[in-house]
DNA sequence: TATTATACGGAACTATGTTCCGTTTTTATA
DNA sequence: TATAAAAACGGAACATAGTTCCGTATAATA
């Protein structure tokens, strides 16, 4: 399927696979780049110099830029591989727990994955146009995942419905990013009260106010 | 009262104002610089390099680095002057117009200062120090701005009572700031809208519910 | 006017994103 | 398997921007 590699930024080259596949060595140059950017991002943030990502990595820095042709594109790229991740922790969730606690559980998942991603705001609003994609493939694959949630959870009568899925996701993604000092666990609270909310009035009457 | 020098970051020597006053050459430079860091910020955003800042003030590096010891505290006086002008609009506004209309005036005065500062959510979120006191600034200042004016025009009975300005505040803030693509005047709308839910219901009876 | 503390300017230092180019490795072919 | 072309590699070199240093100039005071 050649997901990895499609994340880059010359995707224009992708449109005629004839070409020649890609070669062994660059393949496991873009693996571990993107790898040693995940945890360099986690613990130094994404502000991080591209010559320790590089270093890290194993290889030089020409690598770096021949697999990212800009250091935005690297951040870019890892912030879809984590989207793609928490989306599919969607189906996992959905098969291994009942329909309310995989929704809990993913919604949790999600604060996790915003509330560690200390500088994903600031790169939105830095004005870069690399980063004018990411908006939208949040809501494209995060949207489908929680809607499929969401469904479950009210077909078992667990949760109401009529609650639109991007509003969900937007309000957790201010709850998480716009906090300036999140002691303690705020934002976990806050989804938690938030899931709390989806819960009141299930199985009663469905559109309850409130 | 030397308000400009008591923005700069070294505040602490300013308790003992016993020592001699701020030389006159000192004084000129620095009201220069903020000058300049203004219209280069408006110009090339807040990422602009300290070195044009310095070149538009006529004055070298060194000087511009001993008046802010730190491109953030330079940053942070340029807010801070702005967030003066604004806050200090509301006592003008008040005086040569009608309540109503004075806050409406004020609310997209506002509303243009967060729009037009670009970056300001990006250094925000940047997680550098120098920037932790800014929303606390924001709120000493400009929270007594709205609440005279909103007082005033609730008691002229043009708006309803019984909202709060820290809310009113940050409503606006996420409007202009959380907008993508602000095609058009998107945020200035909305504003008015805003304003215009003041409106409602005023003079009939207070606390009515939307 | 002389003295001294203060401020000034710009070169130099450091850090970081990005490019260049000679060398190495992979892949396909004989 | 040996060979050649294409692709990728590494790291030095370049460009830009924040920050510091230090010799010189200027303002305040006696």
């Amino acid at each position: 399927m050649r997901k990895k590699t499609a994340a880059l930024s010359n995707d224009v080259e992708q449109v005629a696979p004839i070409s020649r596949p890609v070669r062994a060595d660059a393949q496991r140059s873009t693996d571990a780049l993107l790898e040693a950017a995940l945890e360099v991002f986690a613990t130094s943030g994404v502000d991080a110099p591209v010559r320790e990502i590089a270093d890290r990595a194993g290889v030089g820095i020409a690598t770096l830029y021949r697999c990212f042709p800009q250091r935005a594109d690297l951040i870019v790229a890892v912030f879809r591989h984590e989207v793609d991740a928490c989306a599919d922790a969607a189906v996992v969730l959905a098969a291994e727990h009942a329909p309310g606690e995989a929704l809990a559980l993913w919604m949790h998942r999600y604060a996790d994955f915003i509330g560690t991603k200390r500088g994903l705001a600031s790169a939105l609003h830095s004005g870069d146009p690399a980063f004018n994609t990411l908006p939208a493939y949040f809501d494209t694959r995060l949207q489908p995942a929680l809607s499929a949630l969401l469904d479950a959870a009210a077909a078992s009568g667990e949760v109401r419905t009529r609650v639109a899925p991007n509003d969900l996701l937007r309000a957790v993604g201010n709850l998480c990013m716009s906090v300036r000092d999140d002691r303690g666990d705020y934002a976990q609270r806050m989804v938690t009260l938030l899931v709390d909310g989806l819960r009141y009035g299930a199985n009663t009457s469905l559109n309850t106010p409130l």
